[in-house]
DNA sequence: TCTGGGGTCCTGTTTCAT
DNA sequence: TCTGATGAAACAGGACCC
Protein backbone atom coordinates (compact mmCIF):
# COMPACT_ATOMS: atom_id res chain seq x y z
CA UNK A 1 0.00 0.00 0.00
CA UNK A 2 2.93 2.37 1.08
CA UNK A 3 5.33 3.13 -1.78
CA UNK A 4 7.76 0.12 -1.29
CA UNK A 5 11.47 0.15 -0.79
CA UNK A 6 13.51 2.74 -2.68
CA UNK A 7 16.48 1.93 -2.06
CA UNK A 8 19.00 -1.19 -1.53
CA UNK A 9 21.51 0.26 0.34
CA UNK A 10 18.78 1.66 2.83
CA UNK A 11 18.24 -2.14 3.88
CA UNK A 12 20.97 -2.56 6.12
CA UNK A 13 21.54 -2.28 9.99
CA UNK A 14 22.34 1.51 10.74
CA UNK A 15 23.39 0.94 14.49
CA UNK A 16 21.83 0.35 17.70
CA UNK A 17 21.89 3.62 19.49
CA UNK A 18 18.27 4.23 20.53
CA UNK A 19 18.62 7.51 22.00
CA UNK A 20 16.85 10.26 20.74
CA UNK A 21 14.55 7.89 18.74
CA UNK A 22 11.38 8.14 20.29
CA UNK A 23 9.18 7.90 17.23
CA UNK A 24 7.47 4.42 16.19
CA UNK A 25 5.80 4.25 12.72
CA UNK A 26 3.72 0.91 12.05
CA UNK A 27 3.05 -0.43 8.60
CA UNK A 28 0.75 -3.91 8.40
CA UNK A 29 2.42 -5.74 5.37
CA UNK A 30 -0.02 -5.98 2.37
CA UNK A 31 -2.87 -5.55 4.61
CA UNK A 32 -5.80 -6.42 2.72
CA UNK A 33 -4.63 -9.38 1.41
CA UNK A 34 -2.79 -9.99 4.67
CA UNK A 35 -6.66 -10.17 6.05
CA UNK A 36 -8.07 -12.07 3.55
CA UNK A 37 -5.10 -14.84 4.01
CA UNK A 38 -6.34 -15.20 7.74
CA UNK A 39 -9.47 -15.75 7.32
CA UNK A 40 -8.77 -18.13 4.43
CA UNK A 41 -5.81 -20.29 5.40
CA UNK A 42 -5.97 -22.36 2.54
CA UNK A 43 -4.80 -19.07 0.41
CA UNK A 44 -1.05 -18.60 1.85
CA UNK A 45 1.55 -18.97 -0.20
CA UNK A 46 -0.65 -18.27 -3.27
CA UNK A 47 -0.76 -15.06 -5.20
CA UNK A 48 -3.50 -13.35 -4.17
CA UNK A 49 -4.77 -10.10 -5.49
CA UNK A 50 -7.70 -8.02 -3.67
CA UNK A 51 -9.47 -5.64 -6.21
CA UNK A 52 -12.54 -5.53 -8.16
CA UNK A 53 -13.31 -7.76 -10.82
CA UNK A 54 -13.62 -5.22 -13.89
CA UNK A 55 -12.77 -1.26 -13.89
CA UNK A 56 -10.57 -1.72 -10.95
CA UNK A 57 -6.98 -1.02 -9.75
CA UNK A 58 -5.31 -3.80 -7.63
CA UNK A 59 -5.54 -2.75 -3.72
CA UNK A 60 -3.53 -5.00 -2.30
CA UNK A 61 -1.76 -8.36 -3.21
CA UNK A 62 0.38 -10.93 -1.60
CA UNK A 63 4.14 -11.34 -2.20
CA UNK A 64 3.79 -14.11 -4.07
CA UNK A 65 1.51 -11.79 -6.53
CA UNK A 66 4.35 -9.06 -6.61
CA UNK A 67 6.91 -12.02 -7.50
CA UNK A 68 5.03 -11.35 -10.65
CA UNK A 69 4.86 -7.75 -11.21
CA UNK A 70 1.85 -7.03 -9.49
CA UNK A 71 2.11 -4.12 -7.94
CA UNK A 72 -0.89 -1.68 -6.03
CA UNK A 73 -2.80 0.95 -7.51
CA UNK A 74 -2.28 -1.22 -10.89
CA UNK A 75 -5.25 -1.77 -13.46
CA UNK A 76 -6.55 -5.06 -12.74
CA UNK A 77 -6.74 -6.32 -16.22
CA UNK A 78 -2.60 -5.97 -16.38
CA UNK A 79 -2.46 -7.67 -13.33
CA UNK A 80 -4.20 -10.68 -14.66
CA UNK A 81 -1.95 -10.36 -17.76
CA UNK A 82 1.02 -10.72 -15.45
CA UNK A 83 -0.08 -13.03 -13.13
CA UNK A 84 -3.36 -14.92 -14.94
CA UNK A 85 -3.23 -17.85 -11.82
CA UNK A 86 -3.80 -15.14 -9.28
CA UNK A 87 -6.65 -16.04 -6.76
CA UNK A 88 -8.81 -12.56 -7.12
CA UNK A 89 -10.51 -11.50 -3.59
CA UNK A 90 -13.34 -8.59 -3.78
CA UNK A 91 -12.57 -6.39 -0.85
CA UNK A 92 -14.15 -6.34 2.60
CA UNK A 93 -13.57 -3.14 3.99
CA UNK A 94 -15.93 -4.20 7.03
CA UNK A 95 -13.38 -7.23 7.76
CA UNK A 96 -10.27 -4.48 7.01
CA UNK A 97 -11.65 -1.84 9.18
CA UNK A 98 -12.35 -4.78 12.60
CA UNK A 99 -8.86 -5.76 12.22
CA UNK A 100 -7.66 -1.93 12.32
CA UNK A 101 -9.51 -1.18 14.65
CA UNK A 102 -8.30 -3.92 17.19
CA UNK A 103 -4.50 -3.45 16.42
CA UNK A 104 -4.78 0.21 17.06
CA UNK A 105 -6.48 -0.22 20.12
CA UNK A 106 -3.20 -2.31 20.75
CA UNK A 107 -1.45 0.33 20.06
CA UNK A 108 -2.90 2.63 22.76
CA UNK A 109 -2.17 0.30 25.44
CA UNK A 110 1.31 1.32 24.66
CA UNK A 111 1.07 5.08 24.86
CA UNK A 112 -1.94 7.54 24.18
CA UNK A 113 0.24 8.93 21.80
CA UNK A 114 -0.74 7.56 18.47
CA UNK A 115 -1.57 9.05 14.93
CA UNK A 116 -3.17 6.71 13.19
CA UNK A 117 -2.81 7.65 9.14
CA UNK A 118 -4.96 5.32 7.69
CA UNK A 119 -6.07 1.71 7.76
CA UNK A 120 -2.86 -0.29 8.17
CA UNK A 121 -0.22 2.37 9.99
CA UNK A 122 0.40 4.27 12.89
CA UNK A 123 3.03 6.69 14.29
CA UNK A 124 3.44 6.26 18.09
CA UNK A 125 5.30 8.70 20.82
CA UNK A 126 6.49 5.99 22.72
CA UNK A 127 9.23 8.52 25.37
CA UNK A 128 6.54 8.14 27.61
CA UNK A 129 6.23 4.43 27.25
CA UNK A 130 10.15 3.68 27.90
CA UNK A 131 10.36 3.14 31.11
CA UNK A 132 7.40 1.08 31.91
CA UNK A 133 7.75 -1.23 28.47
CA UNK A 134 11.42 -0.95 27.83
CA UNK A 135 13.49 0.66 24.50
CA UNK A 136 11.67 1.34 21.11
CA UNK A 137 12.99 -1.30 19.69
CA UNK A 138 11.91 -3.41 22.22
CA UNK A 139 7.99 -2.06 22.59
CA UNK A 140 7.97 -2.30 18.01
CA UNK A 141 9.20 -6.06 18.38
CA UNK A 142 6.52 -6.93 21.07
CA UNK A 143 3.76 -5.18 18.64
CA UNK A 144 4.82 -7.23 15.94
CA UNK A 145 4.17 -10.28 18.05
CA UNK A 146 0.95 -9.69 19.17
CA UNK A 147 -0.73 -8.35 16.03
CA UNK A 148 0.67 -11.43 14.43
CA UNK A 149 -0.27 -13.64 17.28
CA UNK A 150 -3.62 -12.21 17.16
CA UNK A 151 -4.45 -11.40 13.80
CA UNK A 152 -2.53 -13.27 11.36
CA UNK A 153 -1.42 -10.14 9.75
CA UNK A 154 2.55 -8.90 9.64
CA UNK A 155 3.43 -5.71 10.36
CA UNK A 156 6.53 -4.00 9.95
CA UNK A 157 8.29 -1.35 12.41
CA UNK A 158 10.73 1.60 11.78
CA UNK A 159 11.87 3.73 14.84
CA UNK A 160 13.62 7.36 14.33
CA UNK A 161 13.75 10.37 15.32
CA UNK A 162 10.81 11.92 13.75
CA UNK A 163 7.68 10.70 11.45
CA UNK A 164 9.11 10.78 8.35
CA UNK A 165 12.52 9.15 9.25
CA UNK A 166 10.77 6.17 10.93
CA UNK A 167 8.05 5.97 7.99
CA UNK A 168 11.12 5.59 5.37
CA UNK A 169 12.71 2.92 8.31
CA UNK A 170 9.67 1.23 8.22
CA UNK A 171 9.23 1.34 4.27
CA UNK A 172 12.70 -0.01 4.13
CA UNK A 173 12.23 -3.12 6.75
CA UNK A 174 9.33 -4.53 4.78
CA UNK A 175 7.96 -7.42 4.94
CA UNK A 176 8.09 -8.25 8.25
CA UNK A 177 10.71 -6.67 9.81
CA UNK A 178 12.10 -3.72 12.27
CA UNK A 179 14.64 -1.22 11.35
CA UNK A 180 15.93 1.29 13.83
CA UNK A 181 17.75 4.14 12.07
CA UNK A 182 19.77 6.12 15.12
CA UNK A 183 19.82 9.90 14.94
CA UNK A 184 23.53 9.60 14.22
CA UNK A 185 22.89 7.74 11.13
CA UNK A 186 20.07 9.61 9.56
CA UNK A 187 21.62 11.96 7.01
CA UNK A 188 23.71 9.07 6.03
CA UNK A 189 20.17 6.52 5.57
CA UNK A 190 18.80 9.57 3.99
CA UNK A 191 21.28 10.13 1.41
CA UNK A 192 21.02 6.44 0.24
CA UNK A 193 17.69 7.02 -1.01
CA UNK A 194 16.45 8.31 -4.49
CA UNK A 195 14.13 11.83 -4.69
CA UNK A 196 10.93 9.63 -4.62
CA UNK A 197 11.30 8.72 -1.16
CA UNK A 198 10.80 12.04 -0.08
CA UNK A 199 7.18 12.69 1.49
CA UNK A 200 5.41 14.68 -1.37
CA UNK A 201 7.91 13.99 -4.42
CA UNK A 202 5.74 12.04 -6.83
CA UNK A 203 5.82 11.67 -11.00
CA UNK A 204 5.50 15.27 -11.26
CA UNK A 205 7.52 16.45 -8.79
CA UNK A 206 10.17 13.54 -9.61
CA UNK A 207 10.40 14.60 -13.13
CA UNK A 208 10.53 18.14 -12.58
CA UNK A 209 13.66 17.83 -10.07
CA UNK A 210 14.86 15.53 -13.01
CA UNK A 211 15.36 18.14 -15.41
CA UNK A 212 17.53 20.15 -12.81
CA UNK A 213 20.05 17.67 -12.73
CA UNK A 214 18.55 16.30 -9.17
CA UNK A 215 17.76 12.39 -8.41
CA UNK A 216 18.62 11.57 -5.66
CA UNK A 217 18.35 13.12 -1.77
CA UNK A 218 21.91 13.07 -1.77
CA UNK A 219 21.37 15.91 -4.42
CA UNK A 220 18.62 17.83 -3.12
CA UNK A 221 20.20 18.39 -0.14
CA UNK A 222 23.11 19.83 -1.65
CA UNK A 223 20.81 22.18 -4.11
CA UNK A 224 21.07 25.83 -2.34
CA UNK A 225 18.14 26.79 -1.47
CA UNK A 226 16.49 29.40 -3.91
CA UNK A 227 17.53 26.78 -6.86
CA UNK A 228 15.01 24.04 -5.39
CA UNK A 229 12.44 26.68 -4.73
CA UNK A 230 12.73 27.50 -8.16
CA UNK A 231 12.17 24.17 -9.52
CA UNK A 232 9.26 23.29 -7.37
CA UNK A 233 7.97 26.45 -5.85
CA UNK A 234 8.73 28.16 -2.15
CA UNK A 235 6.98 26.00 0.16
CA UNK A 236 7.78 22.56 -1.69
CA UNK A 237 11.11 23.34 -2.08
CA UNK A 238 12.00 24.59 1.88
CA UNK A 239 9.99 21.15 3.12
CA UNK A 240 11.58 19.43 1.27
CA UNK A 241 15.16 20.95 1.71
CA UNK A 242 14.36 20.04 5.53
CA UNK A 243 13.12 16.70 4.87
CA UNK A 244 16.49 15.73 2.55
CA UNK A 245 18.69 16.77 5.98
CA UNK A 246 16.03 15.03 8.01
CA UNK A 247 14.59 17.82 9.82
CA UNK A 248 10.80 16.81 10.20
CA UNK A 249 9.18 18.99 13.42
CA UNK A 250 5.93 17.60 13.28
CA UNK A 251 4.59 15.89 16.64
CA UNK A 252 2.92 12.84 16.97
CA UNK A 253 -0.81 13.84 17.28
CA UNK A 254 -3.06 11.68 18.69
CA UNK A 255 -6.32 13.29 17.85
CA UNK A 256 -7.10 14.98 13.86
CA UNK A 257 -10.21 16.21 13.03
CA UNK A 258 -11.02 15.56 9.33
CA UNK A 259 -11.25 18.48 6.81
CA UNK A 260 -13.81 16.99 4.47
CA UNK A 261 -16.10 13.59 4.06
CA UNK A 262 -16.97 13.26 0.01
CA UNK A 263 -17.94 9.51 -1.50
CA UNK A 264 -17.53 8.84 -5.16
CA UNK A 265 -17.65 6.11 -7.75
CA UNK A 266 -16.75 5.04 -11.38
CA UNK A 267 -20.02 3.56 -13.32
CA UNK A 268 -19.80 0.50 -14.38
CA UNK A 269 -20.06 1.77 -17.95
CA UNK A 270 -19.97 5.70 -18.39
CA UNK A 271 -23.15 6.74 -18.64
CA UNK A 272 -24.79 10.19 -20.38
CA UNK A 273 -28.07 9.89 -18.77
CA UNK A 274 -28.45 12.57 -16.67
CA UNK A 275 -31.24 10.55 -14.55
CA UNK A 276 -28.99 7.70 -13.93
CA UNK A 277 -26.16 10.41 -12.75
CA UNK A 278 -28.55 12.12 -10.63
CA UNK A 279 -29.62 9.38 -8.96
CA UNK A 280 -25.98 8.39 -8.52
CA UNK A 281 -25.50 12.18 -6.86
CA UNK A 282 -28.23 11.13 -4.20
CA UNK A 283 -26.69 8.20 -3.20
CA UNK A 284 -23.74 10.31 -3.12
CA UNK A 285 -24.90 12.60 -0.93
CA UNK A 286 -27.02 10.16 1.21
CA UNK A 287 -23.53 8.69 2.36
CA UNK A 288 -22.01 12.33 2.79
CA UNK A 289 -24.72 12.98 5.08
CA UNK A 290 -25.19 10.21 6.67
CA UNK A 291 -21.49 9.87 7.72
CA UNK A 292 -21.26 13.54 8.44
CA UNK A 293 -24.33 13.09 11.08
CA UNK A 294 -22.20 9.70 12.70
CA UNK A 295 -19.48 12.54 12.90
CA UNK A 296 -21.36 15.09 14.69
CA UNK A 297 -20.09 18.03 11.96
CA UNK A 298 -21.61 19.99 9.28
CA UNK A 299 -20.44 20.67 5.95
CA UNK A 300 -20.80 24.69 4.66
CA UNK A 301 -19.02 23.48 1.21
CA UNK A 302 -20.69 21.31 -1.15
CA UNK A 303 -18.14 20.02 -3.87
CA UNK A 304 -19.07 17.82 -6.76
CA UNK A 305 -16.23 15.77 -9.32
CA UNK A 306 -16.69 14.79 -12.34
CA UNK A 307 -15.09 12.63 -14.82
CA UNK A 308 -15.41 11.95 -18.30
CA UNK A 309 -14.88 9.55 -20.19
CA UNK A 310 -11.44 10.31 -21.70
CA UNK A 311 -10.75 10.84 -17.97
CA UNK A 312 -10.66 14.64 -17.76
CA UNK A 313 -11.55 15.38 -14.19
CA UNK A 314 -13.83 18.95 -13.20
CA UNK A 315 -14.77 20.08 -10.09
CA UNK A 316 -16.75 22.74 -8.79
CA UNK A 317 -18.24 23.66 -5.36
CA UNK A 318 -20.32 26.42 -3.90
CA UNK A 319 -20.17 27.70 -0.58
CA UNK A 320 -23.98 27.81 1.59
CA UNK A 321 -25.14 29.91 3.31
CA UNK A 322 -25.63 27.63 6.77
CA UNK A 323 -24.14 24.61 6.94
CA UNK A 324 -25.73 21.84 6.55
CA UNK A 325 -25.71 17.30 6.95
CA UNK A 326 -29.40 16.85 5.49
CA UNK A 327 -29.05 14.81 2.41
CA UNK A 328 -31.40 16.23 0.62
CA UNK A 329 -29.81 20.17 0.91
CA UNK A 330 -26.68 18.90 -0.04
CA UNK A 331 -28.02 16.72 -2.95
CA UNK A 332 -29.73 19.52 -4.08
CA UNK A 333 -26.60 21.96 -4.80
CA UNK A 334 -24.62 19.25 -5.91
CA UNK A 335 -27.32 18.09 -8.59
CA UNK A 336 -27.03 21.60 -9.63
CA UNK A 337 -23.15 21.89 -9.83
CA UNK A 338 -23.25 18.78 -11.48
CA UNK A 339 -25.39 19.96 -14.10
CA UNK A 340 -23.41 22.67 -14.80
CA UNK A 341 -20.49 20.88 -15.93
CA UNK A 342 -19.49 20.97 -19.49
CA UNK A 343 -18.36 17.55 -20.85
CA UNK A 344 -18.42 18.39 -23.96
CA UNK A 345 -20.95 15.54 -25.00
CA UNK A 346 -18.78 13.10 -23.58
CA UNK A 347 -20.44 10.49 -21.21
CA UNK A 348 -19.71 10.73 -17.14
CA UNK A 349 -17.25 8.03 -16.19
CA UNK A 350 -17.17 9.01 -12.52
CA UNK A 351 -19.16 11.20 -9.82
CA UNK A 352 -18.29 12.67 -6.36
CA UNK A 353 -19.91 13.85 -3.55
CA UNK A 354 -17.93 16.27 -1.06
CA UNK A 355 -18.65 18.10 2.18
CA UNK A 356 -16.05 20.90 3.23
CA UNK A 357 -15.63 23.62 5.80
CA UNK A 358 -16.32 21.31 8.25
CA UNK A 359 -17.92 22.79 11.83
CA UNK A 360 -19.17 20.89 14.81
CA UNK A 361 -22.82 20.46 15.39
CA UNK A 362 -22.79 19.89 18.96
CA UNK A 363 -25.58 20.54 21.26
CA UNK A 364 -25.19 23.87 22.24
CA UNK A 365 -24.95 25.41 18.89
CA UNK A 366 -27.71 23.69 16.78
CA UNK A 367 -28.41 26.89 14.89
CA UNK A 368 -30.98 26.33 12.16
CA UNK A 369 -29.32 25.62 9.22
CA UNK A 370 -30.90 28.65 6.44
CA UNK A 371 -32.87 26.49 4.90
CA UNK A 372 -34.52 25.36 7.87
CA UNK A 373 -34.91 28.90 8.87
CA UNK A 374 -36.86 29.55 5.31
CA UNK A 375 -38.63 26.52 5.07
CA UNK A 376 -39.37 24.72 8.19
CA UNK A 377 -39.80 21.36 6.49
CA UNK A 378 -36.35 21.30 6.27
CA UNK A 379 -36.18 20.47 9.62
CA UNK A 380 -38.42 17.68 9.28
CA UNK A 381 -36.22 16.42 6.24
CA UNK A 382 -33.47 16.10 8.82
CA UNK A 383 -35.63 14.42 11.50
CA UNK A 384 -36.58 11.93 8.68
CA UNK A 385 -33.12 11.11 7.63
CA UNK A 386 -31.96 10.87 11.10
CA UNK A 387 -34.58 8.06 11.54
CA UNK A 388 -33.05 6.46 8.28
CA UNK A 389 -29.88 6.51 10.53
CA UNK A 390 -31.47 4.95 13.11
CA UNK A 391 -32.77 1.75 10.74
CA UNK A 392 -29.39 1.59 8.65
CA UNK A 393 -28.15 0.47 12.64
CA UNK A 394 -30.34 -1.46 13.14
CA UNK A 395 -30.98 -3.62 9.94
CA UNK A 396 -27.50 -2.61 7.78
CA UNK A 397 -26.56 -0.34 5.65
CA UNK A 398 -28.92 -1.77 2.59
CA UNK A 399 -32.26 -1.79 4.23
CA UNK A 400 -33.55 1.65 2.81
CA UNK A 401 -33.04 4.45 0.80
CA UNK A 402 -33.33 7.65 0.02
CA UNK A 403 -35.66 7.55 -3.56
CA UNK A 404 -36.17 10.37 -6.80
CA UNK A 405 -39.64 11.03 -6.75
CA UNK A 406 -41.28 12.37 -9.26
CA UNK A 407 -44.93 13.66 -9.40
CA UNK A 408 -46.16 14.90 -12.64
CA UNK A 409 -42.17 14.93 -14.29
CA UNK A 410 -41.49 17.46 -11.55
CA UNK A 411 -38.42 16.61 -9.11
CA UNK A 412 -39.56 16.71 -5.27
CA UNK A 413 -35.90 15.66 -4.50
C1' DT B 1 -1.61 -0.66 -19.15
C1' DC B 2 -5.49 2.32 -18.77
C1' DT B 3 -6.17 4.17 -14.70
C1' DG B 4 -10.58 3.18 -7.37
C1' DG B 5 -11.91 5.69 -3.56
C1' DG B 6 -10.78 8.02 0.44
C1' DG B 7 -8.50 11.98 1.68
C1' DT B 8 -4.81 16.40 2.34
C1' DC B 9 -2.40 20.32 0.87
C1' DC B 10 -0.76 23.85 -2.30
C1' DT B 11 -1.23 27.24 -6.03
C1' DG B 12 -3.23 30.51 -9.03
C1' DT B 13 -7.29 33.11 -10.16
C1' DT B 14 -11.54 35.42 -9.25
C1' DT B 15 -14.71 37.78 -6.42
C1' DC B 16 -16.00 40.74 -2.89
C1' DA B 17 -15.72 43.90 0.98
C1' DT B 18 -13.31 47.70 2.86
C1' DT C 1 -19.32 59.20 -6.08
C1' DC C 2 -15.69 57.11 -8.31
C1' DT C 3 -11.40 54.73 -8.33
C1' DG C 4 -7.73 51.94 -7.01
C1' DA C 5 -5.33 49.16 -3.62
C1' DT C 6 -5.49 45.45 -0.66
C1' DG C 7 -6.59 41.33 1.68
C1' DA C 8 -9.65 37.57 2.66
C1' DA C 9 -12.56 34.14 1.08
C1' DA C 10 -14.14 31.36 -2.48
C1' DC C 11 -13.22 28.57 -6.29
C1' DA C 12 -10.87 25.33 -9.52
C1' DG C 13 -7.38 22.35 -10.44
C1' DG C 14 -3.43 19.54 -9.65
C1' DA C 15 -0.18 16.69 -7.11
C1' DC C 16 0.24 13.56 -3.77
C1' DC C 17 -0.62 9.86 -0.23
C1' DC C 18 -2.52 5.28 1.38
Amino acid sequence: MSKGPRSAAARRNWGSDESGCSVLHLDMDAFFASCELARRPELRGLPVIVGAQERGVVLAATYEARAFGVRSAMPMTRARVLCPQAVVVRPDHDLYRDVSRSVMGMLHEVTPLVEQISVDEAFLDVSGARRRLGPPTVIGAALRRRIEREHGVTASVGIARNKFVAKLASTHSKPDGLMLVPVSATVDFLHTLPVGALWGVGEKTEKSLAAWGITTVEELANTDLPSLQAAVGRVSGAHLHDLAWGRDPRPVVPEHHEQSIGAETTFGTDQDDTETVNRRVLELSDRVAARLRHQGVMARTVSVKVRSSDFATFTRSRTLDGPTDVAREIYLVARELVAAVDLGGLPVRLVGVRGENLRQRDGSTQQLTLEEAVDPRSGAQREAEVALDAVREKFGKTAIDLGVHRKNGTHLY
